[in-house]
DNA sequence: GACTTTGGTCAGATTCTCTGACTACTTTGG
DNA sequence: CCAAAGTAGTCAGAGAATCTGACCAAAGTC
């Protein structure tokens, strides 16, 4: 490692990141989901209002469509989310956010608008905005599904 | 997920980590070190120059000892490390890089700095400036090593 | 010198992830 | 419309990464 203020980019967006999801799984297992698993947490983050395909959310979270598949079974069992039919295509399913996964969500958003405000303090307002700012034209460059 | 533009900043952190540790692993493989796993990566990123002892990269990576263990137990196999005793301790003993280490560690920077470098030229000097300079103010709350 | 803490290992189980092979449905180009 | 190619997903099996619990040896504390 460099001199301690000389620190790459990467471990400084790593830091932050870290400490954020931390937060988000000591509260949650502290409010009884303790039995989502950081990799079943990979997934269920992806999942999108309408219900996601499987193909898609191992896409996004870089895993194989197989390994998504055995998450996906897990999240289901443990009633997190439910497979529905794609009316769209018949090979395909729908996997959806089931009620146990939409409080855990709104458990989790709430640590992050807490962590934020933390964060915010610290930084001021100011920095804060630009912070984000900088992340989000960041996006641009470095998110395929921007 | 809410509106593309309100995405939280733990997500917003994450994706340009993500991208920066793709970009060096794929060169990292290229150059004849496809060997080094991400979890093996993780903790040899951690060895300090002087050595470090298992326990703390254990700490830093959050992993158990016996994981760091197992993990050393394969950088020293494929010749990243080596394992010396500790002089100021005799339970102890420090794991050092090894030359294979350190010639993946000037690659891996050398990927650091480019990537650093199209940031830069997208987001311009000056906000490029404010992002690290945010993300070093926020170090001071999310690092316990810091 | 007994007690507690700390650095590390051993053994065994579980979880996560991958590759390869396969089925079923969809799309495409005659 | 049909054959070929592509896509969604599963099954089977193997390997990697991680954990818990039990343990030993050296240091530190009273």
């Amino acid at each position: 490692m460099a001199a301690e203020s000389e620190l790459n980019t990467g471990v400084l967006l790593f830091l932050p990141y870290r400490a954020l999801e931390n937060r988000i799984f000591a509260v949650l297992a502290e409010s009884g989901h303790e039995d989502v698993t950081p990799a079943q947490a990979r997934v269920l983050q992806r999942v999108g209002p309408d219900g996601t395909r499987l193909t898609e959310l191992a896409e996004q979270a870089q895993i194989t469509k197989q390994t998504a598949g055995f998450l996906v079974d897990q999240l289901e069992k443990a009633g997190y989310v439910r497979r529905e039919p794609d009316p769209s295509d018949r090979r395909a399913r729908l996997v959806c956010l089931a009620e146990k996964a939409l409080a855990a969500k709104e458990i989790a958003d709430g640590v992050v608008a807490e962590v934020e405000k933390e964060w915010e303090e610290h930084l001021g307002r100011r920095r804060m905005k630009q912070l984000r700012e900088a992340l989000t034209a960041l996006r641009e460059i470095t998110d395929p599904w921007a």
